[in-house]
DNA sequence: CAAAAATAATGAGTCAAACTCATTTTGTTA
DNA sequence: TAACAAAATGAGTTTGACTCATTATTTTTG
């Protein structure tokens, strides 16, 4: 049997039934969250998300296929929510690489307050086969960064020949790992040093600056060079005066 | 039972039993190796591995005391291996930057090849109280990248004031995600431009060569300066004399 | 060399936990 | 209120990691 989702509903009748089951499916869901949080996945007994859901362990199976659907659909949830707080905490500055900066810090702090969410996201994406997949909620993450980058690139703050994935890849791959360290070795380190490194390295890589200073310096090497020849002929001007007046 | 690999060996005798134990033990993991590939962490059976090892199933568990274990002693083994060959790969260059360059190139083509190794590295390190870890032959792998770092800061031609940690998180962490994404996106995308990125950006975030361009920079603005005053002075005396020779 | 002791191997059996399904309960419609 | 549909139930099945009493092999000892 599968609950479906989409009951039938009368307009007259006020979907009472449809909210019930709708409102059973977030227990179960919430339900889950908490064991999860507790015991991580391989802690969590579908029993006792049952149990906490006020459920039979059965009414769990209507509702997720199996353990890895039922975490699966709470790692789809976790992205979601990032996904609402990340556009919040970038809302402030307007400037490309300040945004990227308040995504950065923002991330690494979720991760070091969920590390196990991220952890699974890699372990059970690659998973083939199953029917509740996350690849969405995660897409709808990892695009708040590239809209970021792309109206860089658009704006001409950011070198637009850079691929949008190989930058995302080292935004996102250095804060992970940062943040497992971070974990690991906890204490002193601070987030701040992580996430300032990184935004050199990225504007160091990617901003226009760079060659706008260089053409600059081309300009600065040119005039240099006209200065020269001119002081050159000036000097042979007064090469000429100076016995005339001595 | 605990089968102990420190069997007391009497001279005379030529430790054929020895050997022979250390050779079952080998086999075993030889099995884990294969089932392993074969079918991921998930799929990999106790009695299928040894089936293929030739032993029984209790055997098994007198030389590893878990899945996990056996795993935990796969995955060790993964990056001594890892170890070896990336050190070889680095040989060639003697330049910082290249060896760092040979390193990330080596590591990206290991990561496609065998990122199993590299997910369930991560998953099982975070696990605590198990009798293997595999962290020391992870650390010895890590410690390529910060010798040649090191080595470069201590010539140098890197930023002493860099953190080695948040450099390594970077560079790790940006090849992991990039070798991730190529497996899954496959195809056309080329390991080549990722590294190409990485080293761009980690040359200008931490290389010493941008400072003293800047330097030198600052000293042409300075002659700028001075021959502007030159000019003036030359230009009022131009002035002085072009009424007297018109 | 044979008996005794120590060590290693065996595989049938245990156990925990994910998952199933026949039955019961609850809600809806006529 | 009866007939029907949807949902919930939990005892039972299955799977696969792990145990342990027994058997086999090797080493030591007298």
């Amino acid at each position: 049997m599968t609950v479906k989702k989409a009951v039938k509903i009368q307009a007259n009748k006020p979907r009472t039934y449809a909210q019930k089951v709708a409102g059973k499916e977030a227990n179960i869901l919430s339900a889950a969250k908490a064991a999860f949080a507790e015991n991580g996945y391989n802690g969590l007994r579908m029993s006792n998300v049952a149990k906490r859901a006020g459920v039979a362990e059965g009414t769990v199976y209507s509702y997720f296929a199996s353990k890895d659907d039922l975490i699966r659909a709470l790692i789809g949830a976790f992205w979601t929510q990032l996904t609402c707080d990340a556009r919040e905490a970038i809302e402030g500055p307007t400037d490309v690489f300040s945004k990227l900066r308040a995504l950065a810090r923002f991330h690494i702090d979720s991760l070091i307050e969920r590390y196990d969410y991220a952890e699974l996201t890699i372990t059970l994406g690659r998973q083939t086969g199953s029917a509740v997949s996350f690849t969405d909620e995660v897409r709808a993450f990892v695009r708040i960064f590239d809209e970021i980058f792309r109206s860089g690139q658009d704006r001409g703050e950011i070198d637009a020949s850079a691929e949008i994935w190989i930058a995302r890849d080292l935004f996102y791959g250095s804060l992970e790992y940062s943040a497992r360290t971070l974990i690991l070795r906890g204490g002193d380190m601070s987030t701040d040093a992580v996430v300032k490194n990184l935004m050199a390295c990225m504007r160091a890589g990617y901003a226009l600056e760079l060659p706008n200073s260089r053409v600059s310096l081309q300009g600065e090497r040119d005039l240099i060079r006209r200065q020269e020849m001119l002081t050159d002929k000036l000097e042979a001007i007064c090469e000429k005066l100076v016995p005339a007046q001595g």
